[in-house]
DNA sequence: TTTATATACATGCAAATGCATGTAAATGTC
DNA sequence: GACATTTACATGCATTTGCATGTATATAAA
């Protein structure tokens, strides 16, 4: 009595929730005691920091990041209410707005990064070998 | 100028993040216009189902599915209040409580899981060949 | 050009979560 | 046995999220 294809899918699916919520927690974890905020933080200011130049709409980060469009809202509050981003209107489309990062918001990335490579490495890198971590990449693309 | 290993990891850790958010969502989606409760309530009422005869105690959920223990005592209060899962005092440890599920409870999982199953097949299964879905099993174990 | 519909974003309110702390029972130490 | 510590769980309070809906602009249809 082995495994039929539709275990296997549940055994993937199971697995997929654990690993990530194992990395996701620890990293996290190891993120707030250096104070830093969380990972969302980062991924708005790493997208923000990468289209530097023309900005980037909350649309464009609801979807590149995943998220619920009120969620987006809100999260944009809080981080211009800590100089991090700024939020003006959007030239030819007056009901949007376009959201730069700031100087502060580049510096506090910047100092996220190394907490968060190392974070990652201890929970992903050191737990695969080099074509593991390929192959591991390859097939999670397969999901997305 | 290939990819490092470090590289290698950040793209692991990227598509798994990726990959999980895509299926939870889709899969929570499904489950909601089916006008079920979320999957943290299915792994609850799962986890108590195999322990029908002896119960588990909240500090067992929390460590099954890494939940945080506040976490775990309200969903206990909610799941009780819709009559899923009864609480007792456990037997042995004036501290603890011992949490069975009930036949409402029973009867939940039960209409929950052909939605459940189809969802992580369109989300998963669908998108892998057996064999990949072996190799993606073993490489998230190693994780885990 | 008026009218309907879609898109971009904000927000009030209820529910869930995180955080710290509280209570009570168990365990360990002297 | 008295006292400190740990373990199991609950809870008050602030923050965050989800859901529905609101407002304003843009686009399409008639």
């Amino acid at each position: 009595m082995g495994k039929t294809p539709a275990d296997m899918t549940v055994t993937v699916w199971i697995r997929l929730m654990r690993a990530q919520a194992k990395a996701l927690g620890a990293i996290e974890a190891d993120l707030k005691s250096a104070g830093l905020p969380t990972l969302e933080w980062y991924d708005v200011l790493l997208e923000l920091r990468r289209e530097a130049d023309r900005g980037l709409r909350p649309f464009e980060l609801e979807s590149r990041l995943l998220l619920a469009q009120h969620n987006v809202s809100r999260l944009l509050d809080r981080m211009e209410a800590k100089g991090l981003i700024e939020c003006t209107p959007f030239e030819g489309d007056g009901r949007g707005v376009c959201i730069f990062i700031t100087k502060a918001g580049r510096d506090l990335q910047k100092k996220m990064l190394p907490v968060y490579k190392d974070a990652i490495e201890k929970q992903i890198g050191l737990k695969l070998t080099v074509s593991e971590a390929a192959e591991l990449a390859d097939l999670l693309g397969l999901l997305i």
